[in-house]
RNA sequence: GGGCGGUUAGCUCAGUUGGUAGAGCACCGGCUUUACACGCCGGCUGUCAUAGGUUCGAGUCCUGUACCGCCCACCA
């Protein structure tokens, strides 16, 4: 069905074109006419489903927000001007740490999950200096309340910048849909198997004070010092020196540890050593982990120190000796209550007293005068600097703590997640690898419990046994059809809420989920998964997922795994990796100085279609500097684009059918501009596509408009003219919409004076429908010439210092091309009148291409 | 330690299957020209990181190296 242009519509064109306004004015018209309202009526097929990023909403966007969301919105026009329903939401991650933090600030209160509700409750109007506490319903309120504003702001951003969201399908990530999403699927997969709780060494924060997963941990270089220790065999009449970093850790010692083909060591597996100062009795064992290269060879394992002690505290089947407390702080310990041996139990005491309720920093610096007193340490600790794991939020470096936890599988299922990073079309396609890496970079499942409160509850309660303990092994869990529940507050069926934390009753999960556990169901919660089946059917699997590349282990990783988990499919078939915006001294944007610049001021300065031109020209995956020069040339190519329209509607008759060669040549190129455009957006290179059309344009408007201008005025005939308008007509319908998904404000200007209805719901250009008004002998060669021709004719103007309008008397030009002996009498006189000259003259076998001769009267 | 990407003009970047190195910006010069001074025309600018290899021919393909960036790692 080819595209019709209304030529009866009438034209309007402004005297004075300008960009100022227009961002409000459209955003305005597209509210109104619903133009980027989804529609629900059309099949699977026809739609296309974007999963979009759901910004963090307790901060502020920032530039690099900007840009990729622009990628996003460039893909949605095209595909919606192809002729599909995009489904294009937009959400808000408002659930989580940074809003907790936020919020506690903000209000002056602290969540205390053991309150009941109190719905009567109103946070002071200033913040008092003591919080005051709260429960978790009231608390996740005051989340709603405060995001609530945030989210209006950055919804006038998204307006503004020109995003083609449906702003009706719009979800937040602590909304109860949301909530009721995360419980029904996390019960699902504990139904299955694919959840399990445990209580088991944890990567834990000692600030925040909750577990954190694998995904979230970034390595820091640190300073540290290695500590060489020695450790006494039992009868004194032999000793083992180990290395260690964390010297506070020697109470939690439990073995030392050695490779099994170590020579040094092999006689020593099976006896023990006693542990300085504490005088524990540690046995000596053989693992393969143990890296002979390293240190003394052989090496303390403490619970816990590090990841590493967790392995071989596994699979060696060791003890728990656990001192570093969830807050960080070493334990008071009584010797001997726990059971501890120690071959000096006094002095034991005596030395571990000294450390108690230290940080594990200050512990350090103590335990190394306690071991120089004792001789225990031999020669000085030897200064280094070593990678040290953090919480990538966090500020001190990660503990591990032996914890209850909530975890999803990820480990039995790597093979099939491998091959669904296979299966997934990446943009650009080395960015699987990432995936692919990663998950054979997992050591454990995915810990998806917090020890936090603004986030979603785990809706599960435990009964309360006669000893006031908790059974673990028998979760009461609340049907499906009553969720979202919150157990600190609602009481599970046939339970009454005096038997809460009861002999004989219940108690509530305290915990909340990762905000990943959540954020990994974005599909499902933006697709109407639970509350509306059709819709989902309609939007899922979706087409694409746009993020950044740096959460590719979280958010992507846990979106396909969900997926998989609850759908055995993909959550959808392309991932489009955006990369970062980077200062220019090619650092990573950071916020603090992307808020120096905010995205508002930007966009009033360069306009929302300039500032969009410089996003475009990040190709997916690269890091793209911050240039505000390439604002500026969005902007003046906008500007350019509106002159160009309004000399090509200022007169668009007399009309007819395109039978000169350079009309017809333009047209062959830009048929061709079309083809490529199309089969380049199909594949995410909107850059490319953008560079191919601008470069167009320019050529358009210097040669094509110039060389035809005299003929379009009717200055050779009314067949010339008719030839001329019809073929501008015709451009400028395909420019309009191949600009429309990177400039849309401007080209929606345009189309709206001298079209109907919206640019962006028109047809993407069809090279066929060029092909079907071209002559049947056309070609791009002779177009090209005469340009190049007109070229050289003003170069030689500007040595002569002449204006490009200087009229000439004569233009000499080599006739040596075989091209040139062909040139209809039409083209030479667009390139008469284009040149100025009077006229034309061939010279065979010149020396030169183009000589000119001004006319005697400009000299005189 | 493993993986990925990059290195082309002063800056930001294009460069398809190998075939005479490109664009924009910046800079310099010219031009008030009946769409556009928020403009137009023109000019200057290169050891394509580096060493080798394949080839008639390499920015492009192969191997090595250096540097930059990113991701990952069991970092005692």
């Amino acid at each position: 069905m080819a595209f019709s242009l209304d030529l009866n519509h009438p034209i309007r064109v402004p005297e004075k074109p300008a960009l100022e306004g227009l961002e409000a004015k459209w955003m305005a018209r597209w509210e109104e006419s619903g133009a980027y309202r989804f529609d629900r009526s059309r099949p699977r097929e026809d739609v296309y489903a974007i999963d979009t990023p759901p910004p963090t909403v307790s901060g502020s966007l920032h530039v690099g927000h900007v840009f990729s969301y622009t990628h996003t919105d460039i893909v949605a026009r095209f595909q919606r001007m192809r002729g599909k329903a995009v489904f294009y939401p937009m959400g808000w991650d408002d659930n989580g740490l940074p809003t907790e933090r936020r919020v506690q600030n903000y209000f002056g209160v602290r969540c205390d999950p053991s309150l009941p509700y109190d719905p009567n409750f109103q946070p002071p109007d200033k913040p008092g200096k003591q919080p005051i506490s709260v429960s978790r319903p009231n608390f996740i309120e005051l989340c709603t309340r405060l995001t609530a504003e945030d989210e209006k702001a950055f919804e006038a951003l998204w307006r503004h910048l020109g995003l083609s969201v449906d702003w009706g399908m719009t979800y937040a990530t602590i909304h109860r849909r949301s909530q009721r999403v995360s419980q029904v699927a996390f019960l699902r997969l504990l139904l299955k198997g694919h959840a399990y709780h445990v209580e088991a060494p944890t990567l834990w924060d000692v600030d925040f004070r909750t577990a954190v997963a694998q995904a979230e941990l970034e390595d820091r270089e640190q300073p540290g010092a290695y500590h060489r220790i020695r450790f006494a065999r039992p009868d004194r009449a032999g000793f083992v020196d180990i290395e260690t970093t964390r010297p506070e850790l020697i109470p939690a010692c439990v073995a030392l540890v050695a490779h099994p083909d170590d020579e040094r060591y092999k006689p020593l597996f099976g006896t023990d050593v006693v542990t300085p100062l504490f005088g524990v009795r540690v046995p000596i064992k053989p693992h393969e982990l143990a890296d002979p290269e390293k240190g003394s060879g052989i090496a303390m394992i403490c619970t816990f120190g590090d990841v590493t002690d967790v392995i071989w505290w596994r699979a060696l089947s060791l003890p728990v000796r656990a001192i570093i407390q969830p807050n960080g702080a070493l334990r008071p310990l009584a010797w001997g209550s726990e059971g501890w041996e120690s071959v000096d139990a006094g002095r034991a005491q005596q030395a571990y007293d000294q450390l108690a309720n230290l940080s594990a920093a200050k512990a350090r610096a103590k335990i190394v005068e306690l071991l120089k007193e004792s001789g225990d340490l031999v020669g000085e600790p030897r200064p280094i600097t070593h990678a040290v794991k953090f919480f990538e939020k966090g500020d001190r470096p990660l503990e591990i703590v032996s914890s209850r936890q909530w975890f999803i599988k990820t480990m039995v299922f790597r093979d099939a997640l491998l091959e669904r990073a296979r299966e997934l079309k990446w943009h650009p396609s080395y960015m699987q690898a990432r995936l692919e890496n990663w998950i054979d970079g997992l050591n454990g499942d995915w810990c998806i419990s917090r020890q936090r409160f603004f986030g979603v509850p785990f809706p599960v309660w435990y009964p309360v046994l006669e000893d006031g303990t908790r059974d673990y092994a028998r979760p009461i869990l609340p049907p499906e059809d009553r969720l979202p529940i919150d157990p600190s507050t609602d009481v599970p069926d046939g339970y009454r809420a005096d038997q809460r934390d009861r002999p004989g009753g219940f108690g509530g999960d305290p915990d909340v989920m990762d905000t990943w556990a959540t954020s990994s169901l974005t599909p499902q919660i933006a697709g109407g998964w639970l509350e509306d089946p059709d819709l989902f059917a309609r939007v899922f699997p979706m087409d694409v997922r746009p993020q950044a590349h740096d959460i590719i282990r979280t958010w992507l990783f846990s979106t396909v795994l969900r997926s998989h988990l609850e759908f055995g499919t993909l959550p959808w078939a392309h991932a489009a990796i955006s990369g970062w915006v980077l200062d220019p001294d090619r650092k990573k944007m950071s916020k603090s100085k992307g808020n120096v610049v905010t995205p508002m001021a930007l966009l009033d300065e360069h306009g929302s279609d300039g500032v969009r031109y410089w996003a475009a020209s990040g190709r997916p995956g690269a890091d793209t500097a911050f240039d505000p020069g390439q604002m500026k040339v969005g902007r003046r190519l906008s500007m350019k684009f509106l002159n160009a329209a309004k000399f090509i509607l200022s007169k668009c008759e007399p009309r007819g059918a395109i039978r000169y060669a350079l009309d017809a040549g333009m047209l062959h190129n830009l048929k061709a501009v079309v083809r490529e455009s199309t089969v380049h957006l199909e594949e995410y290179d909107y850059t490319w596509v953008l560079q191919r059309v601008e470069m167009f344009f320019w050529d358009f408007c210097d040669n094509y408009l110039e060389l035809a201008k005299a003929r379009r005025y009717g200055d050779f005939g009314a067949a010339g003219a008719a030839s001329a308008n019809s073929a501008m007509i015709l451009a400028l319908s395909n420019l309009n919409r191949l600009f429309a998904p990177f400039l849309p404000f401007v080209t929606e200007e345009v189309w709206s004076w001298w079209q109907p209805a919206s640019v962006h719901s028109a047809p993407w250009p069809n090279s066929a429908d060029i092909e079907e008004v071209l002559p049947i002998q056309s070609s791009y060669d002779q177009y090209v010439r005469v340009s190049e021709v007109l070229g050289e004719i003003r170069k030689r103007k500007a040595e002569a210092r002449l204006s490009p309008a200087a009229p000439l008397a004569r233009v000499h030009l080599r006739n040596s091309e075989e091209l040139d002996r062909k040139w209809s009498p039409e083209i030479i006189a667009d390139l008469k009148a284009a040149a100025r000259t009077e006229q034309l003259v061939f010279v065979p076998d010149a020396s030169f291409d183009v000589a000119i001769e001004p006319t005697q009267e400009r000299s005189a």
